[in-house]
DNA sequence: CGGTTGCGTTGCAACACTTGCAACGGTCGT
DNA sequence: ACGACCGTTGCAAGTGTTGCAACGCAACCG
């Protein structure tokens, strides 16, 4: 809509492939070089990018001080956190905190697997959103034809033989996964790791939230996981009874 | 340099304070709610925006994936965390690493204590720059004009009564560190926690990164946690000397 | 129930701001 | 020492942005 602003937030992506200069960040926009400097410049003032010394401009330290910020307040969060980590001390396995923004599904918390083997996850990253048994729980309670539009417009990677496979089957999953109340991912996104997920709802019994407990084949198998379903589905009840309870806002003094 | 990007830009800070609506973020900037409409309405197609059901705004979920992006292409992090794990493994307590940034200096990596007590502090969260061992050692190695203008420029909140009251103090703490090649926090911050920070460099010597380990009182007194000294350096210098060694620039293909 | 207030939204005309150009200055490599 | 390359700056042209006023809509209240 504004295509200044337009331009000056396409360098941020730009520039999280790797540090670039001037002239390549001109190219990727299409603009002149000193259009392309001016808008560095503005980011650079605001601590978005950073100019490291071969001059070469890197994603600046601001952007992650207002990312963690922004995690800060979500309420569901920080409600969830000592849950998530009681459920930890009771199974010792991963354990994932989700919620959906538009056309996306983000872990926003994690705690650590007490066994050797981890497998790779990052607050912050976006997650398989075809496979993923939080991404299922999440997408399942999206108005009906909000739901379609959005899984229409996915890509349907192969990650393994068992990963979905296209928009049908997605839909189909979702069904089952709404009707059920709990999901599971059963080596649809890496060969060897299953996950099971519950929802966490609000007062109003909207899914805010999902989390999810995911071990590695080679610690527990598939079976043994699917035990630990209702300590999963308890934890993430008393998550939703705590978030309806009270609406903690947080009121900021004009 | 761009008013209209400046603008834009301004509107995330103030999102992270809390969710506001179009009219509040309009005051805030001091343009026509028209305009700031239509900087939201770019923020939002970028998805650095979100808009909540109560049809407020609040920061969005790319933001973080970006912060997340970035904080991966940060090398000395990659090469580092093996090496903090380790050490941790070995000493039981929590271990932060750190890079300076233009006026601020933000945790980058973290590893969790194993004892039941830990202190709060998350990745990405500037540090209390003026007493934080790892902030002592970033900025004992700027060069002596830049160091003296970011220290006059600093605030000295009195977190505790051992917290360094002033620019002057400072720079005399920042000269012994320097020389000493390492940094204590001793109370600095929070009464009880105590720190030991040794430095990480590149191959040209200069201080990149920045490592620590903390404890509280309860668990540690500080005379046993300087006796991890020795240790917290060995790591250091050996993240340092890999670091050094190889430089992964990582191509980006035109 | 109708009027009022408050909010987000849209089309438009004026003009401020952005844009690309061309030229400069520095650094590196030959 | 020369040329090539990259970042930087002043300027004139014009496009994109801005504030305004008016609208639609919901909530609130007399």
């Amino acid at each position: 809509m504004s295509q200044t602003v337009d331009r000056a937030l396409s360098i941020l992506p730009l520039l999280a492939e790797g540090p670039a200069d001037l002239g390549r960040v001109a190219d990727r926009l299409g603009v002149h070089k000193s259009t392309a400097l001016r808008l560095l410049r503005t980011l650079h003032e605001h601590g978005f990018v950073y100019r490291q010394e071969d001059q070469r401009y890197r994603l600046g330290a601001r952007l992650i001080a207002l990312a963690q910020e922004a995690m800060e307040n979500l309420d569901v969060r920080e409600i969830a956190h000592p849950h998530l980590v009681r459920l930890n001390e009771q199974c010792g396995h991963t354990v994932h905190l989700a919620v959906y923004e538009e056309n996306e599904v983000l872990y926003i918390d994690k705690v650590e697997s007490r066994y050797p083997v981890r497998m790779y996850s990052r607050i912050g990253k976006p997650v398989a959103i075809t496979v993923a048994a939080v991404a299922k729980l999440l997408l399942a309670d999206l108005p009906e034809n909000e739901r379609r539009a959005v899984v229409e417009k996915l890509d349907y990677p192969m990650y393994t033989p068992r990963s979905t496979p296209n928009a049908d089957g997605f839909l189909t999953e979702l069904a089952k996964v709404r009707e059920q109340g709990w999901a599971t991912d059963l080596g649809g996104h890496e060969e060897s790791i299953n996950c099971v997920a519950a929802p966490i709802r609000g007062a109003d019994g909207r899914v805010v939230a999902a989390m999810s407990v995911s071990a590695p084949n080679v610690v527990v198998t598939a079976d043994e996981l699917l035990t630990l379903l209702p300590l999963v589905r308890r934890t993430a009840d008393a998550i939703s009874g705590e978030y309806s309870g009270r609406t903690p806002v947080k009121e900021v003094t004009a």
